[in-house]
DNA sequence: GCAAAAGTGTTCTAGGTACACCCATGT
DNA sequence: ACATGGGTGTACCTAGAACACTTTTGC
């Protein structure tokens, strides 16, 4: 009898989202970290996150901890998974919903938090210790990118609107990890009849202007039915 | 000063587990649901779960709350996403990390539950009417396993032990709701080298005899190197 | 001998992969 | 004229798709 009423405050939880923020910069894959200001763990590198407040929806807290670091709203957001070993957090127990998200170098503005003590991007490659179980997350996450690039258009959220074709392939080898054969991607690329001239071109040295693209498609697709583009 | 502390009971919250589990049963993928047997809802049909309790992990709440419904232990579990729009539950905010699993249709035994009225199966194609946003848990579910089957070897999940090609390609037909090739399958699945002949024969009736194979790889694993099983 | 499911190979086609040279520009 | 990255086409090969008949058994 009185179980019932007994159990129902044991189980609430604290539930916090965690933001896989990814970016290129100088040809490497980056990830947003911020130094935790308080302890425990005060001073060192954890994912952007925070308390899933009582009025939002998970999705909603996940894009306004973003927003708070980074000041930018329109990012590509996708939830990843859960984590919810009992013992990831030591103070208490901490459910936590994990996102990765993908931001276009050009937008980044960073914006120091109260929170927390200072924020930095870090290649994926050479990341610092990480608090909790956040290393597991970035791979978790790094592993889901890595495959949806092969399926869906995620790479153009890394962009600029306008962009060449080498720069979309750089995006790609560099996610992927691999080179590419020039003349096949740009084969499977154009072929896809996704993306639009925008017209004009870019010039960065004493070479041959670049055309420009656009991806005309609101948001990310997926290619399923027009063709994949796995593993060129 | 005095919002850190005030803030923090505020933003503990409701976290369940809700499980999808899928078993084949009269060529058909059937969905275990309950009949909830209190307010809210009561009567209505739900997916089996309840709340996580915090000294296990989210998975392992997953797993209790599918034995205590199936008396199976040992059942295929994946996590599928977590559902945290405010308003989901009517009585208060519910944060659901959905799970599906899948299970081999000989060894399923209901059993009744204190709190659920009772436990059936009904195809997927004919659910009655759910409770909060269980129909959209159930279809996305759906959609991972249709996705999940043409790479991985989740199949093998949903037979017994020893099982004939015919009924292994029942069970791809089933979940992709489509006919296969007989001749194009039984190529492919045998030149990926994951079944062994278990030596013996199958009849079922007035006919020859099917050889009975198994799956021996310890768990599912994924193609992606041995070669995608795709869609045939 | 007939009904019913098990089992088996080949051809065609599409798409992935490998590969090398000319073009436009700035200095 | 040369250095630099932009841009283009073909041949080969592998893997998926389409397709029909023989085998084994029970009645």
């Amino acid at each position: 009898m009185q179980r019932a009423t007994v159990n129902f405050p044991i189980n609430r939880q604290a539930v916090t989202v965690d933001v896989v923020l990814f970016t290129i910069q100088e040809d490497r894959l980056h990830v947003l970290l911020i130094q935790r200001k308080h302890p425990p763990f005060k001073g060192a590198w954890a994912l952007p996150g925070g308390f899933v407040r009582r009025d939002e929806s998970v999705d909603d807290a996940a894009l306004r901890e973003l927003q708070e670091e980074t000041n930018v709203r329109s990012v590509y957001l996708e939830q990843l998974a859960t984590f919810g070993e009992p013992d990831r957090d030591p103070r208490e127990r901490v459910i936590t919903v994990a996102y990765y998200a993908l931001i276009n170098w050009e937008r980044v503005q960073l914006k120091a938090r109260t929170d927390a003590a200072a924020a930095a991007w870090f290649p994926v490659k050479q990341l610092p210790p990480l608090v909790f179980d956040h290393k597991q997350i970035v791979a978790y996450a790094l592993e889901r990118l890595r495959h949806k690039v092969n399926y869906t258009t995620v790479c153009f959220q890394l962009l600029p609107k306008q962009f060449t074709l080498t720069e979309l392939q750089r995006v790609y080898e560099i996610i992927l990890d691999q080179q590419l054969d020039k003349r096949n991607f740009r084969k499977k690329m154009l072929q896809l009849k996704i993306l639009k001239a925008a017209g004009g071109f870019k010039q960065e040295g004493p070479q041959r202007p670049a055309r420009l693209y656009t991806f005309p498609e609101p948001k990310v697709i997926t290619l399923q039915e027009k063709g994949i583009l796995v593993p060129f």
